[in-house]
Formats: structure tokens, sequence, C-alpha cells
DNA sequence: GTCTATAATATGATAGAC
DNA sequence: GTCTATCATATTATAGAC
């Protein structure tokens, strides 16, 4: 009994292997340039080992999207049209933020697909984030309507948050030529709260 | 005479046929996405015949990079001290914008080269860029102490400035997908020109 | 489940005719 | 200057031993 090793715990100790130094490895040089090599020697695999768990260097991709789309909505998701307007957009804000500071790479994924023209999500983006939008931008106009918070574009206002907190993200590399030594997380949270509070302040 | 074509006509023409194809296809794929093969047909040249031109795939890449980088501050370069604090940055913000909306493929040439570190061109974020945006942070700084416009972290501004605009073009699929048929860049410099407004007017 | 060896293809680049 | 044909290499994927 104790002789029979459960198939089922190396698997799914590869497959974390696998999808981890892939997501490295796709982030950072997008789905072209990265190659089923550079997957497998960073999770520590041969490459055909590596096959063996995943047909195909596309069905690799395709399970680290899938997983990362399946959160990806949850902070805007998180939203709540019971709270207190104002505070839940920063709270929102505060969190895409925290995305960035703590999931860079899964970031860089879905910007790399996205510049590149989105081809393996523009479904996604039509359907699940385009209903999930539509909903908080109703609610966004909502507030404005009841004058909670001041009266502005609501799908730009979306856009805005998602710019300004993946940009600390993506483009990590320049910010961080510019700011030298400095921790961009560090100072960025106060920058953010202090715009959006200006931005939805009624004057 | 006559007769006797000027090779720097034909030369002329297809350098610019092959950049411009060249841009096409990198800002579309990447680096490594991108084939000889697809650039030459956009160009409507053989791939010998390209290559005749430039001689590797990777000087194509270098050549449109820097004809890029040349002109890729000068809209911050712009920003003049000596005019009003609030005209000055508002007009960056527009002119930053309309480059999202005339040159988008620029924009996600450089973006590509961001997200995946910027390999190529960490060498002008750390001298050209730097130095350029350390002389307008000390502007904008300046422009505070004299009460002209609200205190905010000068680096943080700038950011900000790039992401909100070179969003419209990085993830313009994204925002198409969203919007439907609306064109983001009829609604956002008004979004813009406000949210600037509210942040950098004192209370 | 994991490996070595290798097949099959894609791609960057060159040779050489015209 | 431009082309067809081709080389050399990189890369995805598979075969088959262990």
């Amino acid at each position: 009994m104790t002789k029979t090793r459960r198939p089922t715990r190396i698997q799914a100790r590869n497959r974390a292997a696998i999808l981890d130094a892939a997501l490295e490895v796709f982030s950072a040089h997008g789905f072209r340039g990265a190659t089923v090599d550079q997957i497998a020697a960073a999770a520590g695999l041969s490459k055909p080992n590596l096959l063996y768990y995943y047909p195909s260097k596309e069905a690799i991709h395709e399970a680290l999207l899938s997983r990362l789309l399946d959160t990806w909505l949850d902070p805007l998701r998180a939203m709540d049209p019971a709270g207190e307007p104002l505070e839940e957009i920063l709270a929102y804000v505060r969190r895409k933020l925290e995305m960035s500071r703590d999931y860079p790479r899964e970031s860089r994924l879905f910007a790399n697909e996205i510049v590149q023209g989105a081809p393996r999500i523009l479904g996604f983006l039509t359907s699940d984030l385009k209903a999930l939008v539509d909903e908080k931008a109703a609610l966004l106009e909502s507030w404005m309507d009841e004058g909670r918070i001041a009266r502005v574009h609501p799908y730009h206002l979306i856009f805005s948050i998602w710019s300004l907190t993946q940009h600390y993200a993506d483009f990590d590399v320049q910010v961080r030529a510019i700011l030298d030594g400095d921790d961009p997380f560090e100072t960025a949270p106060a920058f953010l709260d202090n715009l959006y509070r200006r931005l939805l302040t009624s004057a």
C-alpha cells in the first residue's frame, strides 16, 4: 500500500510547475517568443516529459489563459452596489494596483495578448468582459444620477483604472528605469487615491 | 541620361515600403512573432530582395525602433516652461492622445518592446528618456512650488499621462470590444481634459 | 513517467542566375 | 535590383526504450 505512489500527486505537482514556468516564459517573451525548451527547462523537466502533460505549446498557453481569465474579473466583480460609491471605486483601484504588484506576470501575459490584437481571447473580451463592464458602468452611472459621485464617462473611468494600475506591471521596466531606486508601489497608491478622489468628488 | 535610373529613388521607395510593412507586422506580432516572409509580402517584395536592403530581420527592427525613438519624446519636449502650467499639461495630454489615434502601430511597437522587458531599448530608457523625464518632473515641481498647479507626485503624473493615453492605442482591441460601435477617440479627449483639470486645479 | 533520439516543419539567411 | 532555389538552424512534436 505505501509502495503504490499516487500518480495524481506527481501529476499535480508537475502540472503546477509547468504552468508556473510557462507563465514566466510566456509573459516575458509572448507566445511566439517562448519556446517549449525554455518552459521545460524552467519547470525542471525534459521537453518530451512536458509534452506528456500538455499535448502542445498551444495547450499550455490555453490552460494558462483560461486560469487567468477565470479570476481576472474578480476585483471588478467585487465592486458592491450596496457600498459607499467613492470608497467602492477607491477600493477597486487599490485591488487592481495590488494585483499589478503581486501578479505582474499575469498582467503582462494579458497585455501581450491584447497588444497583439487578442487573437486567442477576443471571445472573452466581447462576452464575459463586456457584460461585466456594461453592468458596472450602469452602476457607476446610477451613482452619478444620485449625485453621489461626479459625472464622468463611466466606460472611460473604468478604462482609466485599468490603464493606470496595469501600467505599473506591464511597463514596470520603464517605470523603474526612470524612478531609479525608488519603489513605484510605495508612492503610487497615494497618487491614485488622490487622483480619483479629486476626479469623483463634486467641487 | 533619361535612361539611367537614379537608384536612390527606387531604394528610398523600397526602404520606405519595407519599414511601413515591418511596422505593421512587428507591431502586430512582436519581434519573434513576425517573420521575414510576412514583412516581405506586406512590402510587395521577395524575401531575398528585402534582405538586399536590410541585412537581417534584426536590422529592420533596429531601423524601425531608432526612427521611432527619435520622435517619441517630442510631445514631452514641447512642454514649455514659459507657458501657462495647466494648459501646457493639458496640451501634452492632447498631443499624446492624438499620437495614439494617428500612430497606434508605433505605440504598439513600443509597448511590445517594454512589456517584454525592453531588451533592445533599455539603454534609451535609462539615458535619453530618464534625462528628459527628470527635467520635466523638475519643471512640474517648480510649478507646484509656485502654487500654479496642485501638488502631486510629478513622476506618477507623467506615468499617468503615458498610461492613460497609450492605453487607447495599445489596448485598442479591448476598448473597442467594450465600446461596441462607439469611437473611443470621440469621447476620450473630454474625459482626460476633465480628469487633469480636476487633479491639478487646487480646490 | 521519464528519457534519448529523431522526425517534420518553419524560418532566417545565402548562392547564383538574370 | 530582383528572382528561384536552397542551405542551415531552430523549434514543435513524436517514436520508442527503459
